[in-house]
DNA sequence: TAAAATAGTTAGTCTTATCTAACAAATATT
DNA sequence: AATATTTGTTAGATAAGACTAACTATTTTA
């Protein structure tokens, strides 16, 4: 059995290294300051998830994910994107309500659970932050993303996920009415500053070039 | 903060006295055989709940759940039998599956999810074993269960529940063709000692009135 | 009512997950 | 290369929630 904080770390690993393309591996310092616990309390855990094959590592050496460790990470991520999705489709969450809840969720142990959620949701692809949400089989289908700025003006375009999602990010973001799958009207761009006028729900505002840029698009 | 465990005893406080009409107290070795520890961990325990003010008891003396524990412990009723409804009605699990689930979805913490499942499965007013479900004021409303001595001739109901659920009661009902949420159609009954012919998937069997007794029906 | 049975308590141990403080190894800098 | 800095490890402590074994109080019954 797999203790919640054992699946907090995997997932963590998975996030600092397999989860971006280039990282496979990571620190003790680095998993600390992630989890926010200190660089002992890694180290104790790691000891554990070693001995059950959940991680590779050597004394002074690198942590990484074995095989198993990720599939399991996958499966913790599968469950909290589909918490998310539920949770801000069925139970009118906002944007930024979804994380805290589902982290919560995203430990309870049942396979049927998931995969009647799954079909419930209709399968979705990804969850209410715009990342992609693994399958039954733990396959994950990264889209290639487009931001705001690369949208030219006159077109229309649909929200699928941000770059960055602090509190005040996604604060903002509902403020000027952006939801996920809220369809972005580029009015018009200044040169100068890559500022930007967008249109969303007939709601007109203008935003930074730096915001535009945490909108990825389809 | 309360936690998991500390929930589940205020739980079963509120099952053994509060639930139940006429007893508002209970021992030690009645909690412990009902949460299947020991007393000694009980007692242990105890001495927490009492500090938080969430039940009232002297050495050697009777538990009782304090008004504040009563309070806690509806919630975490409600919470259940909410998860029991979404879980039987949403996502097509079976009778005697909700529970398991329904006992680690019920210590998730978010006002909010509770309010809007609540709304979302139309503000049920009892879970698929037919038990009460509180409203959002803790008020619990007890309808009276029926059994299948309650069910006039001629009508068809549903089994949530068993009172008794010995092997050789259960034993009794997989023979008689009897599984969980089971059509029973009734045939007809004997004046002379209660006893009902009933049917099951076109299959006719004839029980006593001491069985009819036992099948809570909806 | 005295002995037996039952119920409740205490003391000490275990495991998990965390911490702090001190130490060791690896890496970077001058 | 010597030293300083960063990174990682170890040892020992704590808190929660459970245990066992031994003890004490209360209740039953012969």
């Amino acid at each position: 059995m797999i203790s919640q904080a054992e699946e907090n770390y995997l997932k963590a690993l998975f996030h600092l290294t397999n989860e971006t393309e280039e990282k496979v591996e990571a620190g003790t310092n680095e998993l600390a300051f992630y989890l926010e616990v200190k660089p002992a309390t890694v180290n104790d855990m790691l000891k554990k998830l070693k001995e059950k094959e959940l991680v590779s590592y050597k004394k002074y050496g690198k942590i990484m994910l074995t095989q198993q460790g990720r599939e399991y990470a996958v499966e913790v991520v599968r469950k909290h994107r589909l918490w998310e999705t539920f949770l801000y489709e069925k139970l009118e969450f906002s944007w930024d309500e979804v994380h805290e809840v589902a982290e919560q969720l995203e430990h309870i142990k049942s396979k049927k659970l998931v995969e009647q959620l799954d079909r419930f949701l209709g399968f979705p692809k990804i969850d209410p932050h715009g990342d992609p949400i693994p399958n039954s089989k733990g396959e994950i289908k990264y889209l290639k993303r487009k931001t705001l700025t690369d949208i030219p003006v006159g077109a229309v375009c649909k929200l699928v996920a941000v770059k960055d999602s602090s509190a005040s990010f996604l604060q903002y973001a509902v403020q000027i009415g952006l939801g996920l799958s809220s369809k972005i009207k580029i009015i018009s761009r200044q040169e100068f500053d890559g500022s930007v006028e967008i249109e969303i729900d007939n709601k007109r505002s203008t935003v930074s070039q730096k915001f535009a840029e945490n909108l990825f698009v389809l």
